[in-house]
DNA sequence: CTTCGTAATGTTTGCGTAAACATATCCGGC
DNA sequence: GCCGGATATGTTTACGCAAACATTACGAAG
């Protein structure tokens, strides 16, 4: 920066001045340091900045992976609404979902240079390790009730999964069987609240549930599992890709879908509609879940009302051809 | 800091010493700087610590969307390792592949607190703007060929798209059709021109290609005019969310996948072998990119040996359901 | 018992920036 | 022509940390 100023002569403070866009800088003066700064290849130096205003202009995003499409894409979002706001975004994985990890994830994050802090997991998991978060702001996202120590956002879990077994009920079914999400998803673990809520509200017979672990295969193991049972005619999955396996496996089973099985999902992957059939299913909108969370960080790093508190993100019901009336008994 | 020290009855400098583990403090000096750090929650000021060592630990990546399962999967890789070898990653996303957007995020990255540069885009368009990059280190991955100017990482399109073409030629098909992915992506041009050479090679005829966008819906399109061409007993789709498309648009015209088409896809994502029949297709060894990416950059950041060059990733054919012998003409 | 070497700790300094304060310049009004 | 007040620019300082150098303490060798 002296640099600059020497070349621009004036002094190091206008040069400050014209990189942080403040008034008070007569044109020409402007044009000369802007002129030096390019001729020197300025560049501010950020730690600096850093330092001598005391916030960093980044947001940490903590989660376990990428490999799910809610979570990659939600971060998408995030990253898009906090480059918008001149925010950066530092990926915090946590390797595995163990005590150390989680540990080693958050030690890493204590001296991370974060503002806020924006968790996509159950904060059960954080409880004994959240001690070591930064002073900063914190959002809390997908997969937590705890609305009531955090800021949440949220997907209505809930009302996703009662619009689809509602439209399974209304199509005749009997009942509708379930394919759940792994044990310690908060988000399957509402899928399945809401899923037993309504068929005990509608005086339906519970199904025993089938535990997967979001994977299409451990849908395709369940999948064979239900092909078997003869009462079967109608199947939530608790995402989009098991809902997949569960098709190969009826496929494979000459169940017919949807005329034997209707089977529902939950995500409504860009993929869904490819399915063979098309996969009906609860539309999730990552990105409005992403947006909510950056606005959220930032309220609470400017300090505006922080009051916790959960924010519900609606689903909606997308249509496809994997959903039919039931078949005459 | 001073406050540490001062309860601690010790210099600030002591305890810099304890707090980055350097040696030559005696055990009972450490201890109680320790249980002073832990009374007031001190955590070092990674902006001032940055400032100082004129290093960040960190590495930006800088992408188009983590929408693809690559990049997704790179990404998460990359952070891993990053993460490992004590390095944050920050993400960049380029909101639109226009040249503003891509000034934008290279504007914002010119002042970004970032030791090096992962780019995850085909490097020519970055050419126009390519001046703004900081001085630090920088890797090109996926999706280029600038292996002369930059270090580049990617997995071996040409060798993938080779495997998946002679498997389909060895099990006697006349010819191979092809289904690129979007103009303007390296890897799509990549994997056509190998297609292309491998036909030529064997002296076969070269059927006009079809364009897709990556996505499963553009896949469906054009299998919707495959299924129609009756000489179509193969097809090689460069990505296998496009493949998907196909088995969809197949099964729906009645084109038996294997008996009557085969077909073979490029990624391997987790669902390829739950689609309809299981699909064979090529398999990138995403985690291999991502951690070969982080090596480069540190290498160069250290100052190691930094030549340019391109680092290529081997691929793997993995053969399961949708691919069969050439129907009898 | 002195001297020297080594290990433990303390003091000074500057990294690059921007806020706070200080100074210079210019203009209009009387 | 002189003064008050804006406006433009310069000077000083501190942000929190860790290198570099300085000091102290202590034990071993002579």
């Amino acid at each position: 920066m002296a640099d600059v100023a020497r070349l621009a002569g004036v002094s190091s403070q206008t040069v400050s001045r014209v990189s942080t866009g403040h008034p008070g800088v007569v044109g020409s003066t402007r044009e000369q340091v802007l002129a030096a700064m390019k001729q020197l290849g300025y560049r501010p130096n950020s730690a600096a900045r850093a330092l001598k205003r005391g916030e960093f202009r980044t947001i940490g995003v903590i989660l376990f992976t990428l490999a799910t499409t809610g979570n990659s894409r939600t971060v998408e979002a995030i990253a898009n609404h906090a480059a918008e706001e001149g925010y950066a975004i530092t990926l915090i994985p946590v390797a595995s979902p163990t005590q150390d990890g989680l540990l080693g994830a958050f030690t890493r994050l204590g001296e991370l240079a974060v503002d806020g802090v924006i968790v996509i997991m159950e904060v059960h998991l954080l409880d004994a390790v959240t001690v070591v978060l930064p002073p900063g702001a914190q959002v809390v996202v997908v997969d937590s009730d705890a609305g009531d120590r955090y800021t949440v956002v949220d997907t209505d879990q809930a009302d996703g999964a009662r619009q689809a077994v509602r439209h399974l009920l209304d199509l005749g079914h009997r009942t509708v069987w379930h394919l759940t999400g792994p044990a310690g998803s908060f988000a399957s673990q509402r899928r399945e609240d809401a899923w037993r809520a309504i068929l005990t509200e509608a005086g339906r017979p519970i199904p025993e549930v089938r535990h997967g672990d979001w994977s299409a295969e451990s849908g395709y193991r369940a999948g064979l599992e239900l092909a078997a049972e003869p009462g079967c005619t109608a199947v939530f999955a608790a995402n989009d890709q098991m809902a997949l396996g569960l098709l190969r496996a009826f496929h494979e089973r000459g169940r017919r879908v949807p005329h034997d099985v209707s089977v529902v999902g939950f995500d409504d992957i860009p993929d869904a509609g490819s399915f063979i059939p098309p996969l009906t299913t609860v539309h999730q909108d990552f990105a409005a879940v992403g947006r909510l969370c950056v606005r959220a960080v930032l309220r609470q790093i400017r300090h505006e009302i922080t009051e916790p508190g959960t924010t519900l993100v609606p689903t909606r019901l997308v249509v496809r051809a994997s959903t039919a009336p039931a078949p005459a008994a």
